[in-house]
RNA sequence: CGGGGUAUAGUUCAGCUUGGUAGAACGCUUGGUUUGGGACCAAGAGGCCGCGGGUUCAAAUCCUGCUGCCCCGACCA
């Protein structure tokens, strides 16, 4: 491709609203641009590292037995209303009526749409197993889009979807599944870790995640250095260690002015935050008969802990989770900063499971200005439910070993949920196995983002001047460049044919051909980010050689035009084979 | 949905406090010079100052309503 007559323009400045690196880049070098919040337009460079990537998402789809398929964007909202997610999913979901005032749906997902396929086309174990996907666009109208291509509200996910006939099936084509992913990731030379993750909407019964780390990331992790334990700190668990026991002492109220937090709680009766217990108000909405009720919480952890609100809502079996206002507080018979569980009725109190084991805590009184010392579990009140409801912490115990914890940001570039028959079930998908019985069938399905991929490959690989690709997802191998071609059109010749016998032998080749000074080009290579520059002028060509220099080193040398060809071959090659040595077998963490 | 910021040329921004003819740099066009790390000279093009009301002789500037975009939080495979 000629950088001549590419759609294409390099901005030495990136937009003011563009924080992320990966977000300036890709801006700068013109693989992407913003239509409105959260919606991108790929651009030409950005769809040839797309195309990239899907190939490789393709292959080791392909590799574990992957059909792929298309399926649409727009889904009639029957199929949602089965499952009910058209009614538990809240704003997030894109809804509009068609011409005759039908609901519709823009595909968040195609669990149902691969539902009712199943229900229409499996009947018999014999059709089973299968592993379908797709790389297919989805619409989430995600309440905060942000960081360029790291959170979009439009974005193309390569979503599969197994379905098997018992358990074990599903056991193997997760793990198929577990080490494809890294693979995948490997290829695009992206580290990643994976962990243990709720389930969220999807549903279903395990899950992992694919976190690549970076600080710029939203998801919190809990890793053990020690013995290799990771999860998402949503779910994450630790080992909590009781304090020593003590004889519970007599309850006693003082007074404690102002001593609304439990920061100022504990400076003021000198204690540490440990021996003091803090009320989480929060309003539940739960599922019942036919209906949802709101529920008022009254969490109780400790404080020198801090409630984990997807804990909680697992425990209550919640659709949904918000704090409760001043007012709804109030309405219960609390006091805001003073709140206790003592003597509250008609509340349900949920306390976590270190409570009962830490005795004499300091707890509010219900009253303004006044606190309960030697508050005891059990003795002063009583829960309706006991569970773990906390978020771990840095430096926690681990759930295994007992090491010490750390905490990391990362970004989700890829996940795989054992659904089981969640889907199934709904919209009844069964077949008749061996016996003649009819069974559901078993489903997963894995999703990943290939635009945030994008992103995050560009995260980990780039420098101050611009984006160093990977040669596996590069938009082309090669960025040949001229120079001095309008005073010597020697130059012109000998590019024009260099740039002809590299296509012949079969490089992706960016020729940047343009009337442009040396240093705008050299800088525009550097941003553009391929992985090999060829520069050819007239002080390499007395030589009967060009430039050759790497991305991703300084060093510069000449190499005779009759060679480089060979050169360019053994440099891919080399690039190559660094990258897919990092594709290894990965145990599975269960 | 709460809090904060912001909106002026293609891009990055100044101008707004104190109302009075729309500015800079880069980019773009034309001509010439230049050619190994974002060149130089000359001449140009380019604006509903986000949108709607209001105040005023006069509004980019003051008041007001709305919208877009960004950040923090809530939320989220």
């Amino acid at each position: 491709m000629r950088l001549s007559q590419l759609f294409n323009l390099t901005l030495r400045e990136a937009p003011a609203e563009a924080e992320v690196t990966s977000h300036q880049f890709l801006v700068r070098a013109g693989f992407i641009r913003q239509l409105a919040a959260g919606i991108f337009t790929i651009m030409p460079l950005g769809r040839r590292t797309l195309d990239k990537i899907e190939n490789i998402l393709r292959e080791e789809m392909n590799a574990i037995g992957g059909q792929e398929m298309t399926m649409p964007v727009v889904h009639p909202a029957d199929i949602w209303k089965e499952t009910q997610r058209w009614y538990q999913i809240g704003s997030e979901m894109g809804r509009f009526k068609d011409k005759n005032n039908r609901d519709m749906v823009l595909a968040m997902t195609h669990e149902e749409v691969v539902a009712d396929l199943v229900r229409k086309d499996i009947r018999s174990y014999r059709q089973l197993p299968r592993l379908i996907y797709h790389i297919q666009t989805k619409w989430r109208d995600d309440p905060r889009p942000r960081a360029g291509l790291i959170r979009v509200r439009e974005f193309t996910m390569k979503d599969s979807y197994s379905l098997d006939a018992d358990w074990e099936g599903l056991d193997r084509q997760y793990r198929n599944h577990y080490q494809a992913y890294f693979n995948i990731f490997h290829r695009c030379d992206l580290p990643v870790i994976a962990v243990k993750s709720d389930v969220g909407m999807m549903g279903g019964r395990m899950a992992h995640e694919y976190m690549y780390l970076t600080p710029i990331g939203e998801d919190t992790l809990i890793l053990c250095a020690n013995c290799g334990y990771s999860a998402n700190r949503q779910i994450a668990l630790s080992k909590k260690t009781p304090p020593p026991p003590e004889a519970p002492l007599p309850i006693e109220k003082v007074s404690t002015p102002n001593a609304k937090t439990i920061e100022a709680l504990a400076d003021f009766l000198k204690i540490p935050k440990s021996k003091t217990a803090k009320a989480v108000f929060m309003v539940a909405t739960i599922p019942a008969e036919n209906e949802e009720k709101e529920v008022f919480v009254f969490a109780v952890v400790r404080g020198d802990m801090e409630l984990n609100e997807t804990k909680l809502v697992n425990t209550l079996k919640a659709k949904e989770l918000r704090p409760a206002t001043e007012e709804e507080i109030i309405a219960v018979g609390a006091v805001p900063g003073y709140a206790s569980p003592v003597g509250l009725k008609d509340t349900l109190v949920v306390v976590d499971d270190l409570i009962p084991q830490s005795p004499n805590l300091v707890a509010g009184a219900n009253q303004e200005g006044y606190h309960l010392i030697n508050t005891n579990y059990g003795r002063d009140y009583q829960a309706n439910i006991i569970a773990d409801i906390t978020a771990v912490q840095d430096g926690d115990a681990c759930i295994h070993c007992g090491h010490p914890v750390r905490t990391v940001r990362g970004v989700e570039v890829g996940n795989i949920f054992k659904l089981g028959t969640r889907y199934s079930d709904a919209m009844g998908c069964t077949f008749l196995d061996k016996d003649g019985v009819e069974k559901p069938v078993i489903m997963g399905s894995y999703g990943i983002g290939s635009g945030r991929l994008m992103a995050c490959i560009v995260e980990e690989h780039h420098d101050d001047n611009g984006i160093i690709w990977p040669i596996t997802v590069a938009p082309y191998q090669v960025h040949l460049v001229s120079l001095g071609t309008q005073t010597n059109p020697q130059i012109q010749l000998a590019a024009d044919k260099l740039y002809d016998q590299l296509i012949e032998n079969g490089f992706e080749v960016l020729y940047d051909d343009r009337e442009e000074s040396p240093g705008v080009k050299f800088m525009d290579a550097d941003l553009i980010g391929i992985p090999i520059r060829i520069t050819i002028s007239e002080r390499s060509l007395q030589k009967d050689s060009v430039e050759f220099k790497r991305r991703d080193q300084l060093e510069k040398r000449f190499v005779n035009l009759t060679e480089i060809h060979e050169t360019i071959r053994t440099e891919i090659k080399i690039l190559t084979d660094q990258i897919l040595a990092k594709v290894v077998e990965v145990p599975f963490e269960g």
